[in-house]
DNA sequence: GACGACTATCTAAACGGTTAGGAAGGACGC
DNA sequence: GCGTCCTTCCTAACCGTTTAGATAGTCGTC
């Protein structure tokens, strides 16, 4: 792998001036050493090393993302953007998959920290996310997720507490006798704000029945959840979830227990993504505008002002599909 | 943020020493020295550089990924098994989006080969991946997808042939009539596997109608273009589709036109994500072993052997469930 | 023709680690 | 008492860039 000093040599000049050509200053090169300098790492396959010029000037050009499950297609579609919005800037995106396990956070905090990432996005399911280390290490953070405590984190999401209202009062407005949540595991700041909004939207609704049930956010534990509750007698006529994910398990249990959707069992979702259009029956649920979000973190991060914090609160749709037993044509 | 000079300083030491404690070598440090090193260090919150680590004895630790859609479930649980095969080593992952550009798919590897990178795991869709700059570069890659030439380039992927074949003729063992191919764009080495297996398939069954179509490798553009194939008089009973995603736009578009599955129109999918058990009916699909395969491929790159090329056939699995038109009880 | 202003370039000191070479000191054998 | 071997540690070169400071050459000016 040819170095700035084999393209120097090469060129006859020195190590100066092919820095000066491959960044464009800080000092003039004449137009005729400019072109030997070229010739000269073309020949060469000259390619500038990231790592010393990071250690040299302290920039790696490089954002940290902290995610529960980077197959989650809400995670892949927040991830898919990021990356487009670092690449446009000429950074990339290092992935950290904590798979909702506390200690591979950490190890992924850590190693990011090492590397001395520039910036870092981070969803975590923690309540207590790993952020302090990246604050010890003067580090930006950007969290996409709620904070119990905002402890100078910046933060920017939707108002999770009002989307859960807005899609719950949706259900109620139909009338629905029985009300379910399917809600995260609870223990994040996140879930609470689910359940704020759920509860909020439920109060004064007395003759409203309102069962809630905690499930992990996958497919697959949520259907299994599901085909217990919804076999139940007292089955809910309506229910909330709290993911889409949590949604298509519901949707998945309905369908086995030969339920129909909306005609029996109601369904709302959360999240958003491109998918919810196109399950059985489309999906009602909240839209996060997930590309502006993105955009939005990355040009804070790569900005100047990436260090104060900021809270942002982006805005939410309610899209109204066919799984809440609204007609549409 | 503290460096191993910070460190020597505290402890009384030299950053020699500092260097050995932190690497258990290659020279021995004695207890009381390790001692007071150490904690210097959690004094003085001392993170290694990896950069300057990397750059000094040339490992970055760091493998870049480049695949078409990370938001895409194949791909991420791809990213998901990558990321943790490698964090299991002490690597991280680089993910590269191209979005099915060739423009930026060629920008990545372009980063990729500038952060020096110590390995590549990619799956374009281009015929002509630009595999060619990783080599230059000294790089070694690994192809997860079917390459036209092999050109010394590693491959490790399922046999894609041999897969449509087998999902095929199982269409056919059923008795359909009229058999329609839902293939990718087709420019690519991997849909003509896929041709080939299905052509295959189908030599001999004089009596069996077949049909091609091509369409992106999403839900939606599958979704408009099934829209359009099974409202035809002369619908195909089947469909074969080249991926899971495609699959589910044509269930969408069975749905929306009120089709029945299997019993109007049977459908496979090829990739069998987790997500292909929840769908609405379950899909029969081919299933790769992404955790083997991600497994095998980190194993490899991070191993000694990462030079030689190696070309790698991983099994697959015909999943037989209800939207082939299969009992399943 | 000496002087300042300017331009193009080179030299060398960072950046933060790793590690070979060597120095200092103690244990040991003879 | 001296050479040998070991252990422990320090010094300094190196990895491949960036960039401030120094230098040399050109030009215009008085």
């Amino acid at each position: 792998m040819a170095t700035a000093r084999d393209v120097a040599v090469r060129a006859g000049t020195s190590t100066a001036v092919v820095s000066y050509v491959f960044n464009n200053g800080p000092r003039n090169v004449s137009p005729e050493t400019r072109e030997k300098v070229l010739r000269a790492a073309a020949e060469l396959n000259y390619h500038p090393n990231a790592l010393a010029r990071a250690l040299s000037h302290g920039k790696t050009r490089s954002i940290g993302l902290i995610v529960p499950d980077i197959a989650n297609r809400f995670f892949g579609e927040l991830a898919r953007a990021l990356e487009e919005a670092a690449a446009a800037r000429g950074n990339i995106l290092l992935i950290g998959d904590s798979g909702l396990n506390l200690q591979r956070e950490r190890s992924h905090v850590a190693a990011f920290v090492e590397r001395r990432v520039d910036s870092v996005v981070m969803v975590s399911i923690a309540d207590d996310p790993s952020v302090a280390a990246f604050a010890d290490a003067g580090i930006p953070v950007v969290a996409l997720h709620p904070l119990a405590a905002r402890d100078g984190v910046s933060t920017i999401s939707i108002d999770y507490r009002a989307a859960a209202f807005a899609a719950t009062r949706h259900l109620i407005e139909h009338g629905y006798p029985a009300i379910a949540m399917f809600n995260g595991p609870g223990e994040s700041a996140g879930s609470r704000q689910h359940r704020e909004g759920f509860d909020l939207a439920l109060s004064g609704e007395s003759d409203v029945v309102a069962s809630i049930h905690n499930t992990e956010i996958s497919r697959a534990h949520a259907a299994q959840v599901a085909l217990d509750v919804l076999a139940r007698p007292s089955r809910p006529r309506a229910v909330y979830c709290s993911t889409d994910e949590q949604a298509y398990g519901v949707l998945f249990a309905c369908h086995r227990l030969g339920l129909r959707v909306p005609d029996d069992v109601a369904v709302t979702g959360f999240d958003g993504t491109e998918h919810s259009a196109y399950s059985y029956p489309p999906l009602t649920t909240i839209r996060q505008p997930i590309p502006e979000i993105a955009e939005r973190v990355i040009a804070l991060l790569t900005g100047d002002g990436a260090g104060l914090p900021v809270y942002e609160i982006a805005p939410f749709d309610l899209v109204v599909r066919e799984s809440c037993g609204h007609h549409t044509n």
